[in-house]
DNA sequence: CTGTGTGCAAACTCTTTGCATAAGT
DNA sequence: ACTTATGCAAAGAGTTTGCACACAG
């Protein structure tokens, strides 16, 4: 049986962590192995830091977003700009889009085929296309 | 001659504001003078402010946030979440895509024609798509 | 051991708010 | 006049940073 829980998985998080050439601390794996345990995840500092305190992971928020940070930079972590108020993390670093429900804050990935472009636009003079985002905001009715 | 300088064309403004449902305010006049005198233009609170003193217009931060925030409300800007750090206002409010050059942190409107999508996603049960935002991050080569 | 990461609190940035004053209609 | 907007400064989020201690390699 594959074991996946936080504690139980320590291996693959590690191997994970080092291979992005980061230290397997405590906390980084911890937060590696709530963030990685599902299959996609949204994440704010403040929710993964709740969801940490909660899981008895002793972590301060600050570390949170470093790690977070450190995350995104190694490549394991996609930052998402979807309000202006806060940031969000999500699990798929591939591309892919979301859906996002103002009133309730949430992000909702769109499956990857159901997106696509017609005709991608030619960038500027002298750039290239780093990525591309697409929130599609949606509203109760 | 068409007089469209801050100062020489109040009327066009002051109608816009009263449609709007706002009163003509000295600073509110002043500001959207400022934004809507070109076609495009992509600001931020801390741009427009600046922008706004060298003018000669006095204005505080607080009220320069309060104004785009209510311009926003009654639809005359639109607010592009392009960044986590800051957010930028779009003085066109159409629906349209934006290029966005991290390093410069610079939008740029994206022509209607140059984008497309193929398919809009279905949104969820229940919920009904409010717009749509596309960035495409660019890097300098 | 040696260097890197962590925790904490304080600093920082961006943005909003409360209250007295000023200005619009 | 009566109401609403403004200015200022202070508060408030969210996020980063500096430094002493702790831990991984």
């Amino acid at each position: 049986m594959a074991l996946r829980a936080a504690k139980s998985d320590p291996a693959g998080v590690r191997t994970r962590l080092r291979t992005a050439g980061l230290r397997s601390t405590r906390q980084r794996v911890a937060l590696a192995s709530l963030l990685f345990q599902d299959r996609q995840r949204h994440v704010t500092a403040e929710s993964l830091h709740a969801e940490a305190i909660v899981a008895g992971i002793s972590v301060s928020l600050a570390t949170v977003y470093n790690t977070l940070n450190q995350f995104v930079v190694a490549g394991m972590l996609r930052q998402v700009a979807a309000d202006a108020e806060r940031s969000y993390f999500d699990t798929n670093a591939a591309a892919h889009q979301h859906f996002y429900i103002e009133e309730d804050r949430t992000l909702i990935d769109i499956p990857d085929e159901m997106i696509e472009m017609a005709s991608v636009p030619k960038p500027p003079e002298g750039t290239c296309i780093d990525r591309i985002d697409v929130v599609i905001r949606i509203k109760r009715t």
